[in-house]
Parts: C-alpha cells; structure tokens; sequence
DNA sequence: CTGAAAGCGCTTACAG
DNA sequence: CTGAAAGCGCTTACAG
C-alpha cells in the first residue's frame, strides 16, 4: 500500500511522528503544527494528518517533547507517610488539582526516614520534575543542600524547613496545641501527658511550644516528665504512653500530636487497664472522618485539608507559570479545636460541683 | 581559566556531559562510560572525570537517557480512591519496594470516575512507563480499549477486568463475604442488609455473590430489598443505610461490601437512633488499624495489605526483568475474619439460651 | 501556509 | 582503552 521505496520493516516500536508525516505526505514540522495548535495549517493538510494520527495510532511521546522542552509537566511530591490520612487527604486534593492543571504527579513516600527521603528527592529531580511539593520527614542538613542547587519551584506543606528558600503552606500549630491544651486545663487537668512528633520537624517543635504557653498562660508548671516522645508513630506513641500513665502521679489527660499516635496512646490505655475518658481524657491532632461515630468520640484538632491541598496547588502552578516570581511566600491556615466526648472535666472540678 | 577558544557563555541551564567531557578533556562516551560503569575505563581519566563531575555539579538527564534508552524507569499507578485507606496501604508497601528496585511511582487517584481514570492511564502511558499498576474503577471498554494498544505490562490488583489481558493479583472476594456472612447466619440473623459496592467492578459482584451463596447454603431466601448499593462511598452507604433502617422489617445485622462505606452504615445506625451491637450488628470488608481501640470494635474482613503489595510488586518487577514472559498470571489472596464486638447473637438465639 | 535542518542530552555501535 | 558520529522523537527558528 505505502508507496514508499524505502521499505521500512513494520517495527514493533510505537509509531512516530515521522510515520505520520510520511503517510500524510507532510513534514514533521506541519504534523507538529496541528497537533499542538501552534500555527495555522491548511484545513486539507489539517484533515490529513488528523486521518494519518488515528490510523497509525499515532501518540505524542511526552519524553522526547520534555528533552526537548526543557519541562516535563510532572511535579514530584514525597510525604513523610502516605499511610498517615491526613497526608493521604491532602495528596488526593493536590492530586485532583494538578491533574486538572496538565500535571502528573509522581510520589514518594519515606516512613519519617530522612535518608530514604533525600534520595527520593534526588530521584526526582533527576527526572526533571517541574516542581517539588515536600513534607518534609525531618530538618536535616542534606536536604537544605540537595535543593540548593535546584532552580525548580519548592512549596513545603505541613513541615517547614528553615534553610530551606521555598514557599509554604503550614497550620498554625502553635496556637492549634495552644487551644487544645487550654481546653483541657479549663476541664480541670492540671497533669496533662504530652505525646510528642519528632523534635528534628518544625511541627514537632511548634506543638510542643503551644502546649507549653498553654500551661504557662495558665499558670500550671511544665512538668518534664509529662513529656514524651511518639515521633509521629504509633509503636512509639504507645510505648510513650505505657510510660506516662505507669508513673506515680499520672497524668489525668494526654494530648497525642497527631492521629497515628492517638492509637497507640488509646491501645495503652486500653492494655493497662484503664479507660477514656472515665479514667483518662484524650485529645488529638488532626481529626478522622470517623471521628464521630465511635467512642470514645475523639475530641480533635481539625486540618483544614481541602484549603491546605488547594492553596498548595495554586502556589506551585503560579510559580510554574510564572504569574509570582518575588521571595518565598509563607501561607498560615488555622484549625479547629472539634470538641466531642474523649475527655471529662477533672474529678476535682466534679467534687467542686456535686459540693 | 577555561582554555576553550569558543567561549560558552555559562547558562543558567544544568552542566551537561558536554561540559564535563570538556572540563575533563575526554569525549562524551568516556564520560557516559565511567558514570555508567559501562566499559573499563583508566584509573586516570576515571579520576579526572569524577573530579570534572564533582566540580561542575554535573547530573544526569533522565530525561533524555529515557528517550535514548527507550525507558523511563518509572511506574504508573492509579487507583480508584487514595483515601481509601485499604488503597493507601498497598500504595505504601508499592511504593517502597519497587522504589527499592529503582524505580519511582507516578500516582494517580480518580475518586472511582471511569472517565478521568482513563485520562489517567493514557497520561501515564503517554510519559512512556515501564509498567502500569491499575486498581480499576470500574470495567468499562474504553478502559480495554486504551490498555489493548499498548505494550507495556499491567498488572491489576483488588479488581480486575475482564477483557484485559494482564497479571491480576486479587483477593478470594466471595470466599471471603461467603465466611462473613455465614459467621452472622450463625449468630441468628436472618435479615442481613447488604450495603454493596459498585457491580461495575469485579469486587463489587463476588462480594455480592459471596453473601448470595452463604444465604443459600444455609437456607435462608435472598431478599433483594436487602441490599442497596452504595457505590463504595460513604454517603451512599448512609444513604442505603437509612433505606435499609427504616423499611419495614428491618434488617437485624448489615454488612459493609467495603471500609469507607462502614462509616456511612454507622451514622445511619446513630441517625436512626438505633445502636450497634445491641440493635444492628455490622460486619464489613477491609479491616482498620484503630479497629480494637474504638467501640464498637469492628468485626472485619482483613485483607493482606503487604502480601498484595509485595506480590504486586514483584509480579511487575519479573515482567519488566524480562524474568516472566508467558500469559497473564492471576494471584488470588485470601482474606481474614476479624471477630470482634460488632455483633450480637439474635434475639431469637439470646431467648432460645436463656429459656 | 509549508518544509529542511538543527538541536534538546544522552547512549552506543564502530573505528582506531 | 578512547573518540567521532549517529540517532532516540520531538520543537522551532528560518527560508521560501
């Protein structure tokens, strides 16, 4: 059929664009033209190529137009746990988002470990990614260093990182933690566990700062021993708490500093023989969708995900596109203290009250 | 300090091999040789090479080693719900082995549309992946028909589709939903509400037809007033939950074709003022982490989130390897029930024990 | 309105 | 053991 001299063997390789040129007796250039709109092709030449694209099958390769367009149209995102739902949450809306926008996503996620995390940073701006979005694992010296040499456009969520020239959209957890531990010390508690993230993650630092000026707004002395350290695991939140409610004097309440911990916090509670929030009352950060509908009713700090994951979008296809191009921009969102029935007033205030 | 003659003006563009082969006074091929470790090279220009890399910052271009070698190293994955903490789980352990393997994940989430799932995969294959991991939204042709021109190998886990020619590794769905449902034929319910998933997906139906054979083996008629479809969402669980609660006779025990739409069944139950166990006992698909924290403790069919995962991703890493080359494989799991406090036995056994 | 040609940054026979 | 050159599949000035 094809009239061409040199028979070229039918390759099992995917049809190309010179293909399409030769069956529409065009050049590339034209066959190009029409396909991305970028001049105006005679509406027969126009015909015929669109004819030859869908009898090939012909398909853009997205590779060779990125080598040779110097972008690739993905933007690489690595979160610290994609298991942890508020990450997941919040990667669904950014998902959804950029998709919508023309881009793909390409994900990584690191189990907290800030190794993996360097690496998996590193794999993605060798593959050119046009932007980063990163929740930072943790605050190490490598990473300030690896993005230092990167002119792609980096927003950080959730964590920030202070070496780190990027924009960000955070919560304010300081006044989030600040509100929470406020709530209880009005119930009453006066020893109050504090189950802490990683101290090396700027949210780690910020929470526990917001409990502090909690107590201290309040008058109630920092007790050390009230502090320990789940680094955003469960495993960890659990041994934590083993620890917190096994002591002398323990602690009426316990705050968890995020939703993977609160199970472990709860699975101690539970093993030990206790029960929330008769004998200990509970509160965490970032809330479940479930939240309401198994008891304990957890009292909560609620993330606004959907705002996080749009705002995060739109600050990373502005710098792509170019529409901001002055420093680092830092967003602040706030949460919502969901008030439910994890915790009781203390048993000094319901004396006070029955007296 | 450089003696070239034609003196490049330094570009804000990344050093490219060209630059190091000049700075180290080679060609390009020795230096893709030494960074390749490609072919022996002298201790000599080795050293002066990685010097020259070292010095310039020079990385390589995935991008266009892609275009050269004719594969990106990446994988597509697209799930129909990365909420969905079941998805989240398998996309973790996914993630983590074949990133292990070198590869790295595009991801993508299509809150179970068909349409934009099949944007997706032509996106993903248009960026040249090796592989494409689907766990589909649904069975429709377009899907068959996009998925039928390509070369690359698939493999579909949780769901399959019929007309695809590609490994699969699934759950043993009926046997499953069969051993539930006889679990709570067993307590005394005879009016089981069914909350199902879509019959789009191949889940969706031998869940159903899992409690259509328990029902069957144990005598008990099929009503179809029990079962209300909920599409795998959790509004439209509660919907169908409201339904269900509220008709006549109304079912004594639910089962939840899967674990978003529990939390649908929940509310309705709290809704109607009804309360589980003591008025309706739940069972559901998919199991949660917080399961035996939280009350109810939810009785659940727990899938094998790593195994799923693992087997996954070696299935695909074998065929990428070239290691496996004969037709399609199907890898059928099997689910566990986890008894726990979310069912009671009947009235009618509770009377026939205490009489 | 259309085509010939260069070039994006690599890899890889092929000579030497 | 090393280098000159072609080519992966596109896009885009530049002529006509």
């Amino acid at each position: 059929m094809t009239d061409s001299n040199r028979t070229r063997p039918r390759r099992s390789t995917a049809p190309t664009m010179l293909h399409v040129a030769e069956a529409a007796r065009v050049s590339v250039a034209t066959v190009s033209a029409v396909i991305n709109g970028t001049a105006i092709v005679s509406p027969e030449l126009t015909a015929r190529i669109e004819a030859a694209i869908r009898d090939i099958g012909y398909k853009r390769n997205a590779i060779a137009r990125s080598l040779k367009m110097g972008k690739t149209r993905t933007i690489g995102l690595t979160v610290a746990d994609i298991t942890n739902p508020f990450f997941t949450d919040v990667v669904a809306v950014l998902q959804e988002v950029l998709h919508r926008a023309g881009y793909a996503v390409m994900l990584c996620s690191n189990d907290e470990d800030m190794e993996m995390q360097d690496e998996q940073i590193q794999l993605l701006l060798d593959r050119m990614v046009d932007g980063l979005i990163i929740a930072p694992a943790g605050d190490d010296a490598n990473l300030k260093r690896i993005l230092g040499g990167t002119k792609v456009p980096i927003v950080l969520i959730d964590r920030i990182c202070d070496g780190v020239e990027a924009d960000a959209v955070i919560l304010d957890n300081q006044r989030a933690v600040f509100d929470a531990t406020t709530y209880m010390l009005q119930l009453g508690h006066r020893r109050i566990g504090y189950v802490s993230g990683s101290l090396d993650t700027s949210t780690g630092r910020d929470r526990l700062e917001g409990y502090h000026r909690a107590l201290e707004a309040s008058g109630v002395p920092f007790d050390e021993t009230l502090v320990r350290f789940g680094n955003f695991r469960e495993a960890d939140a659990y041994n934590a708490s083993m620890q917190l409610l096994t002591q002398p004097d323990r602690p009426s309440a316990i705050f968890s500093a995020n939703n993977l911990m609160v199970i472990g916090v709860m699975k101690a509670i539970r093993d030990i023989g206790l029960s929330c929030p008769e004998d200990v009352s509970v509160v965490c950060f970032d809330d479940f969708p479930w939240a309401d509908v198994f008891r304990p009713q957890l009292t909560a700090v609620a993330q606004p995900v959907r705002a996080i994951g749009e705002q995060t979008a739109q600050l990373i296809l502005d710098r792509l596109a170019g529409r901001i191009e002055d420093e680092p921009r830092r967003l602040v969102l706030q949460g919502r203290l969901m008030i439910r029935n994890s915790c009781r007033p203390h048993a000094s205030l319901l004396q006070g009250a029955t007296a």
